[in-house]
DNA sequence: CTGTTAGCGCGTTCAA
DNA sequence: TTGAACGCGCTAACAG
């Protein structure tokens, strides 16, 4: 009696019953009369009544929550600011729309995953993968055993409860890559993680159509974790065995941000000596000296959309459609 | 019947009932004898069945969930590695003790916040918080509704159901202006933003402490809302005003980098003509050029410290100690 | 060791 | 327009 006031509370306070302080609370107001309902109003604003979720969710077999799980290797998982932007903006739209969003990060290599999954109850999940491919699908498969909608970002999978949310890598990839062939660059290195991202593969193609037609050299330079120290020594190990090239095409902004610092270390000077492009430009990229240019996806927006196509996804209990490729736009910086 | 199984399903196909499935499933094993046991939990794993977490919170009247809340007053609250730190901390110590974690941005000034922290059901409910004093104490107000142990991070607040995490930022203050004085450094400048955050009352407190011993002097440039172009600004405008000082003291990562790149422009080697210094490392600062001198506050820690307070709160209904105040690391950079 | 009863707070269904 | 009964899935407290 102590604790929260529930329906039944605020029935008795007004001399009703509670199903009829549930129709006013549900906006069945043509079942109550409008003097009832004020009195009820009052009561509920008096008391401090607010609705118990978990009955409702129990009654209602719907939790109207969305699960967002960031796969990564370390348990520091939104160091990347494209992660952030997508959980605060599917964070937003979920909360907009009366759901809540829990966030869970799951160590990709772990064999507590499973169990941790398990614990997971939503009408629906958002998951951002990283990894080896193959950790990438057996999470995946172990997802989709919670049957609910999954939302893929930056990643593909073919199930008819999947849905991918992609950007168009391959796009954004060719501006750059034109870009710089405009500027008169012809010996390409793309800085690529070790591990194979689909994401990744996208751009190196993209970058591979523009050279193609150009009659442009491009080698990939695998850079480990894509850290600060596996990227400058798989540069300095490339410059020593190849040369410089005109260009170096990052695969994100920290490989190249990093290859900068080693190119300046050694007083070349950029981009005047050689040019250096990142990609998924975010706030702190404008920081760096000199400025990249880069691609800049809008993974609020995406995080957004995430969001949209959930709703429908669990409205539908599935996907109509299943893979949607968003645009990237292209950003030069000041000094590159 | 189609829908997941329950704990009554699983009964019905062992041939008991639904109380010796739930004995079984919450470890009272002396209740059930081991052959029982042993058919149940066959049962359990063939029908794939698992417990509906609803009426579990229903019956127990406990969520088992946070909330984490970020008052920000743009809709990407998640643009500070500090909050995301914070929140992966606290995240993963919920995942590992059976609480899931509710993220939740709400905009500072935004009326709907009323509602939306009304939406929020969890044992209890951790934030960050930004804008002005006002607002920030108001929204305490409003989560003191919640009625549930409330936790700040990096903000005071006298109550028993308040709970502050803060970081040591008087004293890492001090220990980067005396690394600064031990290198002659007399005239200072520090980079603070207009808002008058405690925290960074407490950072200019140290500085000063240290001014004072030393007899230097200290002239606080306000930066605005901190941001690229209105750090510069102001700090361009105070060279214009009273010339340059020996050392920058950033407020934060961000205008150190912001003060170093309009440094760099007008031709001033960093840190051989003015040293430049940041607060908060995060991983990103190693990239800038050149690397700073900051404070590295352990933000991750932070947060499963989080949790680990938030636990005993929830528990005790309230919080035994009501203020903490954690270590902070200083970090200097290769170069500064 | 196992079964029965009852109720957490809410909303649907049917009756008044 | 309002009321009573029932059940969502689970578990505490007693019986047997």
């Amino acid at each position: 009696m102590n604790g929260q006031p529930t329906l039944k509370d605020v029935a008795r306070a007004c001399g009703v019953t509670a199903m009829t302080v549930s129709n006013v609370l549900n906006g069945r107001d043509k079942e109550v009369g409008p003097e009832t309902r004020k009195r009820i109003l009052k009561a509920i604003d008096d008391l401090g009544y607010r609705p118990n979720f978990a009955a409702k969710r129990l009654r209602a077999q719907k939790t109207s929550a969305i699960g967002m799980l960031v796969l990564d290797d370390v348990p520091e998982f939104l160091n990347d600011p494209f992660t952030t932007q997508v959980v605060a903006g599917l964070s937003n739209f979920a909360t907009e729309h009366g759901y809540s969003l829990i966030l869970q990060g799951l160590r990709s290599e772990s064999p507590s995953t499973v169990p941790m999954l398990g614990h997971l109850q939503t009408d629906g999940v958002c998951a951002i993968l990283s990894g080896s491919p193959d950790t990438r699908r057996k999470f995946i498969k172990r997802a989709l055993g919670l049957r609910v909608p999954l939302i893929l970002i930056q990643e593909e999978f073919d199930h008819p409860l999947v849905c991918s949310l992609r950007q168009d890598d391959r796009g954004a990839a060719r501006a750059i890559a034109e870009y710089l062939v405009d500027r008169g660059a012809r010996r390409f290195c793309y800085l690529a993680p070790s591990a194979h991202w689909p994401a990744i593969s996208e751009r190196i193609a993209g970058s591979q159509d523009v050279c193609n037609k150009a009659g442009c050299s491009l080698t990939v330079i695998e850079c480990g974790d894509e850290s600060f120290e596996a990227t400058q020594k798989a540069v300095a190990s490339s410059i020593g065995t190849e040369g410089l090239p005109d260009a170096y095409i990052g695969g994100n902004d920290r490989m190249a941000m990093a290859t900068i610092r080693l190119l300046q270390d050694r007083q070349l000077a950029v981009p005047e000596d050689v040019r250096v492009t990142g990609f998924n430009a975010f706030d702190f990229a404008s920081f760096a000296a000199p400025s990249l240019v880069t691609a800049r996806s809008d993974a609020y927006e995406m995080g957004r959309r995430a969001g949209i196509e959930m709703l429908k996804g669990i409205e539908l209990g599935g996907f109509e459609h299943n893979d949607f490729v968003l645009p990237v736009s292209f950003v030069a910086g000041q000094s590159a």
